[in-house]
DNA sequence: AAATATACCTATAAATAATAGGTATGTCAA
DNA sequence: TTGACATACCTATTATTTATAGGTATATTT
Protein backbone atom coordinates (compact mmCIF):
# COMPACT_ATOMS: atom_id res chain seq x y z
CA UNK A 1 0.00 0.00 0.00
CA UNK A 2 0.87 3.85 -0.71
CA UNK A 3 2.26 5.32 2.24
CA UNK A 4 2.78 2.19 4.41
CA UNK A 5 5.46 3.54 6.19
CA UNK A 6 3.24 6.46 7.81
CA UNK A 7 1.99 3.59 10.20
CA UNK A 8 5.80 3.79 12.32
CA UNK A 9 5.99 4.63 15.79
CA UNK A 10 1.43 4.37 16.06
CA UNK A 11 1.06 0.62 15.61
CA UNK A 12 1.68 -0.22 19.37
CA UNK A 13 -0.66 2.74 20.86
CA UNK A 14 -3.40 1.86 17.73
CA UNK A 15 -3.20 -1.95 19.37
CA UNK A 16 -3.19 -0.74 23.18
CA UNK A 17 -6.18 1.57 22.49
CA UNK A 18 -8.16 -1.62 20.49
CA UNK A 19 -8.04 -4.02 23.12
CA UNK A 20 -8.93 -1.21 25.79
CA UNK A 21 -11.65 -0.57 23.45
CA UNK A 22 -12.62 -4.16 22.91
CA UNK A 23 -11.65 -6.06 26.11
CA UNK A 24 -10.26 -8.58 23.94
CA UNK A 25 -8.80 -9.93 20.26
CA UNK A 26 -7.40 -12.17 18.74
CA UNK A 27 -4.29 -11.41 15.67
CA UNK A 28 -6.42 -12.08 12.37
CA UNK A 29 -9.04 -10.39 14.27
CA UNK A 30 -7.49 -6.82 14.46
CA UNK A 31 -5.98 -6.80 11.12
CA UNK A 32 -9.44 -6.96 9.83
CA UNK A 33 -10.80 -4.67 12.36
CA UNK A 34 -8.15 -1.84 11.19
CA UNK A 35 -8.25 -2.63 7.74
CA UNK A 36 -12.83 -2.08 8.09
CA UNK A 37 -12.24 1.17 10.20
CA UNK A 38 -9.82 2.89 7.61
CA UNK A 39 -12.06 1.58 4.52
CA UNK A 40 -8.91 -0.37 3.50
CA UNK A 41 -6.69 2.13 3.41
CA UNK A 42 -4.60 1.41 6.90
CA UNK A 43 -3.41 -2.83 6.15
CA UNK A 44 -1.33 -4.12 8.50
CA UNK A 45 0.71 -6.77 7.31
CA UNK A 46 1.07 -10.15 9.67
CA UNK A 47 5.00 -9.34 9.96
CA UNK A 48 4.27 -6.13 11.31
CA UNK A 49 1.50 -7.39 14.06
CA UNK A 50 2.81 -10.29 15.52
CA UNK A 51 5.96 -8.84 16.66
CA UNK A 52 4.75 -6.24 17.97
CA UNK A 53 1.82 -8.16 19.90
CA UNK A 54 4.79 -9.77 21.44
CA UNK A 55 6.97 -7.69 22.50
CA UNK A 56 3.79 -5.76 23.91
CA UNK A 57 3.37 -8.80 25.64
CA UNK A 58 6.86 -9.00 27.01
CA UNK A 59 6.75 -5.82 28.35
CA UNK A 60 4.15 -6.96 30.06
CA UNK A 61 1.14 -4.81 28.99
CA UNK A 62 -0.70 -7.73 27.01
CA UNK A 63 -2.00 -10.81 28.46
CA UNK A 64 -2.63 -14.08 26.48
CA UNK A 65 -5.22 -17.02 26.72
CA UNK A 66 -5.64 -19.59 23.19
CA UNK A 67 -8.95 -21.05 22.70
CA UNK A 68 -9.80 -23.79 19.80
CA UNK A 69 -12.43 -22.33 17.80
CA UNK A 70 -14.10 -24.08 14.91
CA UNK A 71 -10.88 -26.21 14.72
CA UNK A 72 -8.75 -23.50 14.67
CA UNK A 73 -6.59 -22.16 17.62
CA UNK A 74 -6.93 -18.37 18.28
CA UNK A 75 -4.54 -17.03 20.33
CA UNK A 76 -6.73 -13.35 22.65
CA UNK A 77 -4.45 -10.76 23.67
CA UNK A 78 -6.14 -8.56 26.21
CA UNK A 79 -4.46 -5.42 28.47
CA UNK A 80 -2.87 -5.90 31.43
CA UNK A 81 -3.40 -3.31 34.57
CA UNK A 82 0.29 -2.21 33.33
CA UNK A 83 -0.93 -2.16 29.86
CA UNK A 84 -3.99 0.03 30.90
CA UNK A 85 -1.77 2.44 32.43
CA UNK A 86 0.33 2.52 29.46
CA UNK A 87 -2.42 3.11 27.15
CA UNK A 88 -3.76 6.30 28.26
CA UNK A 89 -0.09 7.36 28.75
CA UNK A 90 0.39 6.42 25.20
CA UNK A 91 -2.95 7.66 23.56
CA UNK A 92 -2.31 11.40 25.22
CA UNK A 93 1.36 11.26 23.91
CA UNK A 94 -0.31 10.41 20.23
CA UNK A 95 -2.91 12.64 20.35
CA UNK A 96 -0.77 15.53 21.35
CA UNK A 97 1.69 14.33 18.56
CA UNK A 98 -1.01 14.39 16.11
CA UNK A 99 -2.02 17.98 17.13
CA UNK A 100 1.25 19.54 16.73
CA UNK A 101 1.86 17.84 12.69
CA UNK A 102 -1.94 19.24 12.00
CA UNK A 103 -1.00 22.55 13.14
CA UNK A 104 2.26 22.05 10.63
CA UNK A 105 -0.22 20.60 7.58
CA UNK A 106 -2.53 23.28 8.28
CA UNK A 107 -2.73 25.62 5.03
CA UNK A 108 -0.50 28.76 5.99
CA UNK A 109 -3.19 32.10 6.12
CA UNK A 110 -0.76 34.84 6.60
CA UNK B 1 12.19 13.28 23.77
CA UNK B 2 9.21 11.02 24.45
CA UNK B 3 7.57 9.58 21.59
CA UNK B 4 9.88 10.78 19.06
CA UNK B 5 9.44 7.21 16.73
CA UNK B 6 6.03 8.79 15.96
CA UNK B 7 7.88 11.14 13.66
CA UNK B 8 8.82 7.92 11.32
CA UNK B 9 7.53 8.48 7.53
CA UNK B 10 6.12 12.09 8.25
CA UNK B 11 9.40 13.84 8.36
CA UNK B 12 9.55 14.22 4.05
CA UNK B 13 5.90 15.08 4.35
CA UNK B 14 6.34 17.94 6.89
CA UNK B 15 10.08 19.12 5.11
CA UNK B 16 7.90 18.86 1.77
CA UNK B 17 5.23 21.00 3.21
CA UNK B 18 7.21 23.65 5.19
CA UNK B 19 9.34 24.24 1.86
CA UNK B 20 5.63 24.88 -0.09
CA UNK B 21 4.99 27.73 2.77
CA UNK B 22 7.98 29.44 3.09
CA UNK B 23 9.42 28.78 -0.59
CA UNK B 24 13.06 28.51 0.66
CA UNK B 25 14.23 27.19 3.54
CA UNK B 26 18.03 26.14 5.05
CA UNK B 27 18.56 23.30 7.60
CA UNK B 28 19.11 25.10 11.07
CA UNK B 29 15.60 27.47 10.30
CA UNK B 30 13.59 24.40 9.74
CA UNK B 31 14.77 22.59 12.59
CA UNK B 32 14.23 25.62 14.66
CA UNK B 33 10.87 26.41 12.62
CA UNK B 34 8.93 22.72 13.43
CA UNK B 35 10.51 23.47 17.39
CA UNK B 36 8.49 26.57 17.57
CA UNK B 37 5.38 25.12 15.51
CA UNK B 38 4.76 22.14 17.95
CA UNK B 39 5.71 24.33 21.21
CA UNK B 40 8.94 22.40 22.08
CA UNK B 41 8.03 19.00 21.89
CA UNK B 42 8.83 17.99 17.97
CA UNK B 43 12.42 18.33 17.68
CA UNK B 44 13.94 17.53 14.66
CA UNK B 45 17.36 15.65 14.64
CA UNK B 46 20.54 17.01 12.56
CA UNK B 47 21.09 13.21 12.12
CA UNK B 48 17.30 12.61 10.79
CA UNK B 49 17.00 15.99 9.23
CA UNK B 50 20.25 16.27 6.68
CA UNK B 51 19.63 13.05 5.05
CA UNK B 52 16.40 13.32 4.36
CA UNK B 53 17.22 16.81 2.64
CA UNK B 54 19.26 15.04 0.57
CA UNK B 55 17.48 12.31 -0.26
CA UNK B 56 14.58 14.58 -1.03
CA UNK B 57 17.20 16.33 -3.57
CA UNK B 58 18.27 13.15 -4.81
CA UNK B 59 14.90 12.33 -5.96
CA UNK B 60 14.80 15.40 -7.41
CA UNK B 61 12.29 17.00 -5.67
CA UNK B 62 14.50 20.17 -4.07
CA UNK B 63 17.32 22.65 -5.65
CA UNK B 64 19.76 23.71 -3.36
CA UNK B 65 21.91 26.95 -3.16
CA UNK B 66 24.33 28.23 -0.85
CA UNK B 67 25.41 31.58 0.54
CA UNK B 68 27.46 32.85 3.21
CA UNK B 69 25.93 35.38 5.77
CA UNK B 70 27.55 36.27 8.40
CA UNK B 71 30.77 34.31 7.88
CA UNK B 72 28.69 31.19 7.78
CA UNK B 73 27.16 29.30 4.92
CA UNK B 74 23.72 28.20 4.85
CA UNK B 75 22.73 25.53 1.94
CA UNK B 76 19.10 27.01 1.18
CA UNK B 77 16.58 24.36 -0.10
CA UNK B 78 13.37 25.09 -2.28
CA UNK B 79 10.69 22.83 -3.97
CA UNK B 80 11.61 22.08 -7.60
CA UNK B 81 8.30 21.34 -10.23
CA UNK B 82 8.46 18.20 -9.44
CA UNK B 83 8.94 18.13 -5.95
CA UNK B 84 5.66 20.70 -5.87
CA UNK B 85 3.32 17.77 -7.49
CA UNK B 86 4.70 15.13 -5.02
CA UNK B 87 3.86 17.77 -1.98
CA UNK B 88 0.39 17.46 -2.97
CA UNK B 89 0.01 13.57 -3.45
CA UNK B 90 1.92 13.03 -0.07
CA UNK B 91 0.38 15.79 1.97
CA UNK B 92 -3.19 14.50 0.64
CA UNK B 93 -1.51 10.92 1.94
CA UNK B 94 -0.61 11.95 5.22
CA UNK B 95 -4.17 14.01 5.92
CA UNK B 96 -5.84 10.22 4.70
CA UNK B 97 -3.88 8.18 7.19
CA UNK B 98 -3.97 11.09 10.04
CA UNK B 99 -8.26 11.16 9.31
CA UNK B 100 -8.35 7.09 9.74
CA UNK B 101 -5.89 6.92 13.15
CA UNK B 102 -8.37 9.45 14.27
CA UNK B 103 -10.71 7.50 13.54
CA UNK B 104 -9.22 4.25 15.60
CA UNK B 105 -8.22 6.35 18.75
CA UNK B 106 -11.86 8.13 18.71
CA UNK B 107 -13.86 7.27 21.49
CA UNK B 108 -15.83 4.36 21.58
CA UNK B 109 -19.64 5.45 21.82
CA UNK B 110 -20.85 1.96 21.57
C1' DA C 1 38.97 32.31 27.36
C1' DA C 2 34.95 29.72 27.42
C1' DA C 3 30.37 28.93 26.52
C1' DT C 4 26.61 29.26 23.47
C1' DA C 5 24.40 29.83 19.08
C1' DT C 6 24.68 29.29 14.31
C1' DA C 7 25.58 26.22 10.43
C1' DC C 8 26.99 22.28 7.79
C1' DC C 9 27.90 17.19 7.61
C1' DT C 10 28.33 11.71 8.32
C1' DA C 11 28.92 6.90 10.43
C1' DT C 12 26.92 3.67 13.30
C1' DA C 13 23.22 1.89 16.00
C1' DA C 14 18.43 1.21 17.11
C1' DA C 15 13.70 0.78 16.05
C1' DT C 16 10.04 -0.53 13.22
C1' DA C 17 7.49 -2.34 9.38
C1' DA C 18 7.48 -4.93 4.79
C1' DT C 19 8.44 -8.90 2.27
C1' DA C 20 8.37 -13.42 1.89
C1' DG C 21 8.27 -17.60 3.62
C1' DG C 22 6.39 -21.58 6.60
C1' DT C 23 2.41 -24.47 8.96
C1' DA C 24 -2.37 -25.87 9.43
C1' DT C 25 -7.70 -26.22 9.33
C1' DG C 26 -12.35 -25.18 7.26
C1' DT C 27 -15.38 -24.14 3.44
C1' DC C 28 -17.01 -23.66 -1.08
C1' DA C 29 -17.07 -24.34 -5.95
C1' DA C 30 -15.74 -26.79 -10.16
C1' DT D 1 -11.93 -34.49 -5.07
C1' DT D 2 -9.25 -31.03 -5.83
C1' DG D 3 -8.17 -26.38 -5.89
C1' DA D 4 -8.95 -21.80 -4.31
C1' DC D 5 -9.77 -18.90 -0.64
C1' DA D 6 -10.46 -17.59 4.11
C1' DT D 7 -9.04 -18.24 8.75
C1' DA D 8 -5.24 -18.51 12.06
C1' DC D 9 -0.65 -18.71 13.92
C1' DC D 10 4.40 -17.71 13.36
C1' DT D 11 9.52 -16.06 12.01
C1' DA D 12 13.81 -14.69 9.25
C1' DT D 13 15.59 -11.36 6.41
C1' DT D 14 15.49 -6.94 4.31
C1' DA D 15 14.38 -2.16 3.91
C1' DT D 16 13.43 2.21 5.77
C1' DT D 17 13.82 5.69 8.92
C1' DT D 18 15.37 8.17 12.91
C1' DA D 19 18.57 8.71 17.04
C1' DT D 20 23.02 8.96 18.86
C1' DA D 21 27.27 10.60 18.66
C1' DG D 22 30.79 12.45 16.50
C1' DG D 23 33.27 15.94 13.42
C1' DT D 24 34.23 20.93 11.43
C1' DA D 25 33.88 25.93 11.57
C1' DT D 26 32.48 31.02 12.55
C1' DA D 27 30.14 34.70 15.47
C1' DT D 28 28.59 36.43 19.70
C1' DT D 29 28.20 36.81 24.49
C1' DT D 30 30.02 36.32 29.21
Amino acid sequence: MAGSQLLKGTLSTILLKLLADNGRMYGYEIIQNIKKYSSDQINVTEGALYPALHKLESQGYLLTESHKVDGRTRKYYRLSKKGERATVDKLQELQEFLQNISGILAPKTT
